[in-house]
DNA sequence: ATGAAAGCGCTAACAG
DNA sequence: CTGTTAGCGCTTTCAT
């Protein structure tokens, strides 16, 4: 069936600061001060409430995007995420709206198929449309000298993923310390020949997150197996890719961990594909206790990620900077979900 | 560690078009018509060429709000979801960025919380935005006359959710067929007690798989057991809730329809909490084909959903109507995934 | 307390 | 082909 009439583009009938004017009979200057709750002020009260009746009366809506040109901003904020189909961001995406509503400000949402040469393109067009600060999801390292330079335009603030030696405010977690912890739970558990099935080390938040677990093995004396090839994306098709390649190594690990959930979750296919029992043969575990993380068979055991509220700081950090205040960085604890991907070793 | 400045708030010295003119000594008219692919023609060559070189030197961004403002186009389409935090979404918002693209537009995403009331705000909001149309995503069959009446004002395009009974276009799934499907394949299997794990009527696309359902049990003859409560939320926690609704009544069914995946999941961990197991006492179908349905264990039998292409079309639908072009509804056909929750009734 | 006038950055008529 | 002028809807001095 046809929709739609293919005549106009619909009309837009907008009533305006001035129409309001006209029928409150006053100026439209005085319909302006009525309105804004910030200069009300000199304002008679009687006249106040005859113009916001009659604005109400009329369906007026004030035009976001002239008040913004006056006044020089649009009161959006241009968030720019690598792939808005994972999971993972989404939560964050939400904080940051949550918080940014308080000051009526919007996040303007836009994706870089996490690639560095869309991030310029994204960024540009986002500058375009003149948002007034950008919140960062999807930084490479690669991405620091961009960023910083658009940083001099408006605030940058950088979510999640951290920017190693720069100088940008960030609101994310302790991504080391979640190494750390993963580390010594499979130590504790009796492990000790143990691989990292790792994603790019480009992306700040798993380099950060292989140093801790690293350091950890290390520190306790053991030795590591190497790094087979780094998943190219964070999907569970590349993790049972590389989970396929670890074990065709001479040493075959007895438990693993996997970069985040979805790689863990490509990592187990692979094992039960091989018919290899997790975690009676091979511990595994993931990072960011992804929403169904509990509800795997056997439910994964995981490093907890508050993206809700990284978000909702990344979005108070931003209003902050825009009322020209100092930011200090925030840095969340990790906690670890031990579930059933991990067991101890059987002596 | 203190980062941002906490005197200014970011100085913005950006470069207007009346800079550029006169770096290249015409009139910000020239400069305008240069830029304008559309209208670059009435410029001679050379002049354009130095102009653009200008430009590009001095860094010039065109400023989107202030061309908004004089042409009564933003280029913002506002999306409308019920819940950014579902995975369900993502890639319907990912297909309407990449179809907007194409004509420099972009989305500008706002949640519900899938309450009505937050959505006449939310489009309050948007259209204070003066986005160029809307794509709603969260409908409810409440929502229509007011959708309706802004449809008066900017183009409205409905994606995935239909509403009974309306004239606005929309692009997305046959939900009945889909119904019908998942009933079909129930059947074949021989099971005769079957139920289903309800989501809330007001969602069309729930509405539509129930009726595709119950018609195909009717017209086999079979007598569906009674809906317990709907699930308030499509969670897995609602599914399990449900779920232990369905088992503690006289007639236990050995085949379930939850009408998400989400809801499977629930349902599922209800079974297993119990000692039931799937599918060899009870099988269980979802809806949707979330990403992580074919890793589950047992794999979910489920109805493919193709979000993207949906997303796309309703993007492609959006800027038709923004040309004056009448649309068509697209209804794409729906897929059954038979996976591991399913099998033959026992004889 | 309110009106008048200017202007944010840009485009579109209208001249020339 | 290019310059002039006006104005999108709003806020903000400056008067009154």
């Amino acid at each position: 069936m046809s929709k739609g009439n293919g005549t106009s583009p619909s009309k837009r009938p907008s009533v305006t600061l001035h129409d309001v004017a006209e029928a409150a009979g006053v100026h439209p200057s005085t319909v302006s001060r009525a309105l804004d709750p910030a200069s009300s002020r000199p304002v008679r009260e009687a006249t106040r409430v005859m113009i916001e009746e009659t604005a109400r009366k009329l369906g007026y809506r004030p035009h976001l995007l002239a008040r913004g040109l006056k006044g020089g901003r649009s009161g959006a904020v241009g968030v720019v995420v690598a792939d808005i189909g994972n999971v993972f961001f989404a939560p964050i995406i939400r904080g940051i709206a949550l918080s940014l509503e308080d000051s009526s400000m919007m996040p303007t949402v836009a994706e870089t198929q996490d690639d560095s040469a869309r991030l310029k393109v994204v960024v540009d067009h986002l500058m375009s449309r003149q948002v007034d600060a950008l919140v960062v999801l999807a930084a490479r390292h690669g991405d620091r000298e961009f960023l910083e330079s658009v940083a001099e335009e408006v605030p940058v603030v950088l979510a999640d993923r951290p920017l190693k030696g720069t100088t940008l405010p960030r609101a994310g977690q302790d991504n080391r310390a979640g190494g750390r912890l993963i580390a010594e739970h499979l130590l504790a558990l009796g492990h000790r020949d143990i691989a990292q099935l790792a994603g790019s080390f480009d992306v700040g938040t798993l380099a950060e997150r292989a140093e801790g677990f690293s350091e950890t093995l290390r520190d306790a004396g053991i030795e590591e197996l190497p790094i087979a090839t780094h998943a190219e994306t964070l999907t569970p098709a590349e993790g049972t890719r590389v989970m396929h390649e670890l074990l065709s190594r001479a040493r075959v690990p007895t438990a693993v961990f996997a970069h985040n959930d979805l790689l863990a979750v490509g990592a187990i296919a692979a094992l039960r594909a091989r018919g290899i029992r997790v975690p009676e043969d091979i511990s595994i575990v993931g990072y960011d206790d992804m929403p169904l993380a509990g509800y795997l068979s056997p439910p994964l055991t995981t490093v907890a990620f508050q993206g809700l509220e990284i978000g909702r700081l990344a979005g108070d950090m931003v209003q902050a900077q825009l009322r020209g205040e100092a930011t200090e960085d925030v840095v969340l604890p990790p906690r670890l979900m031990v579930r059933g991907t991990t067991r101890r070793l059987p002596v």
